[in-house]
DNA sequence: CCCATACATTGACAGTTGTCGATATGTAGT
DNA sequence: ACTACATATCGACAACTGTCAATGTATGGG
């Protein structure tokens, strides 16, 4: 997989956030075992403290662009290891990426954070 | 640990959720190396599906007191894998546990949910 | 006192995860 | 073409995680 065509820009590993559980609450009613493997799946992307930092690096710069190369230095580890964390982030829709040039820029997918908050919000 | 009065009711692993974490949000502002961990902690409890359902069960059960042996037919695991996840969900201050007799019953600890909720909610 | 029951703990094991150094890929400038 | 740079991918490794079978611990009933 990965193909070479250079067009990789957005990409979007998952076919959407399905469609079953937009509405769906975690205290409401028992969750099937495919709805708590599914949002358990966001869940796990944000479960990490550094990738946590990244989303908020990423949300304060919210007026202008973030790329990569601005969020290394302040987490204080690898580039490669970056690279790594904003791939699980973007693959779980938490993040988007846009390719341009030689920079990849990155922007919170506001919609995940608010449907994984709604999803917990008790009540 | 553990001691063996019997008394171990609503136990707290945790001295208590931390302070400065009260308002935090994720998307506000750039957090610190410790806040990250903190809430990191709390959301791999979350980050797991048979915890979901577990969590998603008690809170369903409002009403009604949960036994731990009401949840481990509906998530189809042994025994001691249940206690272990309902253990690491005690200690997060996702749910809090009361023995009585022979049973430990579980309620939903919705402070945390709610502020788990409200720090992963944008804007 | 003994047994059945409910739950927790232990030890083991495969699978996953976070990190790094090295390397690859792609872009832009000279 | 060559070089410089930004980012992604690979391979490796230690650490952590989810699961189970076996065992431990405490409670209540005979």
């Amino acid at each position: 997989m990965y193909g070479h065509n250079g067009r990789v820009t957005t990409e979007q590993t998952l076919p959407a956030p399905a469609s079953a559980s937009c509405c769906t609450t975690l205290t409401a009613e028992p969750l099937d075992a495919t709805e708590a493997q599914e949002f358990a799946r966001t869940l796990k992307a944000l479960a990490d403290p550094t990738r946590l930092r990244l989303v908020s690096l990423v949300a304060a710069n919210n007026g202008s662009e973030t790329c990569a190369c601005d969020l290394i230095d302040p987490v204080g580890l690898g580039q490669p290891t970056v690279s790594h964390h904003l791939k699980i982030l973007v693959d779980a829709g938490v993040l988007h990426r846009e390719k341009r040039g030689v920079w990849s820029y990155y922007s919170l997918a506001a919609e995940t954070l608010e449907r994984i908050a709604t999803f917990l919000s008790p009540a």
